[in-house]
RNA sequence: UGGGGGAUCGUCUAGGGGCAAGACAUAAGAUUUUGGAUCUUAGAACCCAGGUUCGAUUCCUGGUCCCCCAGCCA
């Protein structure tokens, strides 16, 4: 998976557990893990992360575990962890038999707690979350201590058993740490361990009514499963000393480290959960599996294949820097590996009517094309060619511009595994003017591999025969936002403002080569000259429906810009 | 203005006192029965100012700018 001649230099978390492996500071074996939690559908950022803890397991001779972190209640629910585990498995990894989930450790970690209050680092606090967020002070000014801060032991351990027990109301009691109220660094300000919630948990139901807090939980979740080295982005670099405390006065005998990299964000979309909740929620996208959304589900749709995301990711390294990756390098590795691996079809997407004059009515041909050129291994096929046909209404200019290969009135071009065509006719709409059909000749000794196949013409097209092709749907796809860049910070921004209204093209009238007929969905090829295709699951029998993946490069729409 | 991080081509990512490297993107050319793919080539960067040094992008000092933190979210 991973081309070693490709990317020699490698980054500073895999340098760090080389380094670590060698001391033998955290065992002889790796051990990472992938922790979501389930309120929510995993994106292209998750797939940096799983492909980060997953991959150095891998690479290390370690092994990296699959944690619902599901500490919350109110917005976890089972279809995400199948979600989940379905897109994890989809981008190929395997966590064996080690599928964890936090609220497994509620008992553990109540436990933990009670220690907690008994060694004096924990007490219940009774104020407000308002008084709460007084006391905590500002950014520059220190928090006051809350007055319950120095109950006795006895009556801190009485409290939290009659909160486990339900006796009070949401919000009337929390946990919290006993650290410094003082400290610079607000997470050390006596941070809550356990709030109440009267909440059923989608796993626990309601055997619970006190959850622990995701600072609580995840340290000493860490900890129980003997993670070496427990990796995440760059917003919890400051709970660090948090963890760490947790880890210390809980005694544990596994000390997990917490390195922290930068979160991946892409180009012209969103990627955090509250805005893609919001674009699915509003309707400007249809669903978690919109091939428009960097969802790991709507990527699928989109015709992504696993392994280019893998080496999506590869590409885009681990540091600890924000950056913004550019829609292309995604495109780039897309691009790459289907153009190995996708065969080619003919398909029309905007057809333009044409006749060949001088091609006996009736009669039918049957040629020979190539399925994929960059691999022999997947051989030929026969496609039909006959007196009319159409091709692509791009392909024809009756005021050709300089550099134009292609069809004009009175020049030539190859139908590509065909013959070479003269356009001799225009047929117009006498009302608008709009081409209605073209009139040509073919030359019969110009068939694609015969004795004057070598004739040189400057352009060559892709056709369907008319009376063969199979009508289409074809939804074309462009950038969500409109904006490079607006998807990572910008809270500020109203995301509505920047979407982009042409991100979704559906072409309805298209025509594509009769071997298509049947093919399953979710299958990827390319329609050549034009891009990667994926059949759609919306296809049916009678109709096919394509979502494009990305196109391909375009030198003719970069010359013509000029 | 407290604390924690970060700053290298347009975008990512390496490097680390002595020629600043790779990828994507861009441009030019070769080739081509996909204006695809492939190949070749080119342009393109060390946040700023001082200091140390024969030599600083790297070390030191001082700035500047960007990101994160005041949830009983994660």
């Amino acid at each position: 998976m991973s081309s070693p001649d490709q990317n020699p230099s490698i980054d500073f978390i895999r340098t760090k557990v080389a380094a670590d492996l060698e001391s033998q500071a955290s065992g002889k074996q790796v051990h990472t893990r992938f922790p979501p939690e389930p309120n929510g559908h995993l994106h292209i950022g998750h797939a940096k992360s799983i492909c980060l803890n997953f991959g150095i397991a891998q690479e290390f001779g370690g092994l990296c575990n699959l944690r619902f972190d599901d500490t919350n209640p109110t917005k976890e629910n089972m279809e995400y962890v199948s979600s989940i585990q379905e897109d994890v498995r989809w981008l190929g990894f395997d966590w064996d038999n080690r599928l964890f989930f936090a609220s497994d450790y509620f008992e553990q970690l109540y436990q933990f707690a009670v220690r907690l209050i008994q060694t004096g680092h924990a007490y219940v606090d009774s104020l407000t979350a308002e008084e709460i967020r007084v006391f905590r002070g500002t950014l520059t000014e220190p928090g006051k201590e809350s007055p319950h801060r120095n109950r006795s032991i006895e009556e801190n351990l009485a409290l939290f058993t009659r909160m486990r027990k339900g006796e009070f109301a949401d919000g009337a009691h929390v946990l919290r740490a006993k650290i410094d109220m003082a400290s610079p660094n607000i997470n050390l300000r006596d941070p809550a361990l356990y709030r109440i919630r009267h909440a059923t948990h989608y796993r626990t139901g309601d055997d619970w009514c006190l959850y622990p807090t995701y600072d609580f939980a995840h340290p000493l979740s860490d900890s129980l499963e003997g993670i070496t080295h427990s990796l995440c982005t760059l917003e919890f670099e400051d709970h660090r000393p948090l963890y760490d405390w947790l880890l210390r006065v809980s005694n544990v005998s596994c000390y997990p480290q917490q390195i922290e990299f930068a979160r991946l964000n892409l180009g012209h979309t969103v990627m955090s959960k509250r805005k893609l909740h919001q674009l699915v929620e509003e309707g400007h996208v249809n669903g978690w599996g919109d091939p428009r959304l960097p969802t790991l589900k709507g990527l699928r749709r989109r015709g992504y294949t696993p392994e280019a995301i893998r080496n999506f990711c590869e590409r885009v390294g681990v540091a600890k820097r924000d950056s913004v990756i550019e829609m292309a390098l995604l495109e780039h590795a897309i691009r790459e590996d289907l153009n190995r691996s996708a065969p080619r079809v003919m398909a029309v997407l905007h057809p333009l009517k044409v006749i060949i004059e001088n091609y006996p009515v009736g009669q039918i041909e049957t040629l020979e094309a190539i399925n994929n050129p960059e691999d022999p291994s997947q051989g030929k096929r026969e496609i039909p060619f006959s007196r009319e046909l159409y091709i692509e209404q791009d392909d024809f200019r009756e005021d050709p511009p300089k550099k134009f290969f292609r069809l004009s009135p009175g020049q030539e071009v190859r139908l590509r595994y065909a013959y070479i065509i003269r356009c001799t006719g225009v047929e117009k709409n006498p009302d608008t003017g709009e081409v209605m059909a073209l009139r040509c000749t073919f030359d019969p000794d110009t068939k694609s591999g015969g004795s004057q196949s070598g004739r040189k013409v400057k352009g060559t097209l892709h056709w369907v025969s008319a009376q063969h092709a199979l009508p289409a749907e074809v939804r074309l796809y462009d950038a969500l936002l409109t904006q490079p860049n607006s998807g990572s910070g910008g809270e500020s921004q109203d995301l509505r403002q920047l979407l982009n209204p042409h991100s979704l093209t559906v072409l309805s009238d298209c025509q594509v080569e009769p071997g298509l007929r049947g093919a399953s969905s979710g299958s990827r090829f390319q329609f050549e000259r034009q891009g990667y295709f994926c059949l759609d699951p919306d296809s049916t029998p009678d109709r096919l429906v394509f979502n494009r993946t990305v196109s391909l490069r375009d030198t003719w729409a970069k010359i013509e810009k000029k």
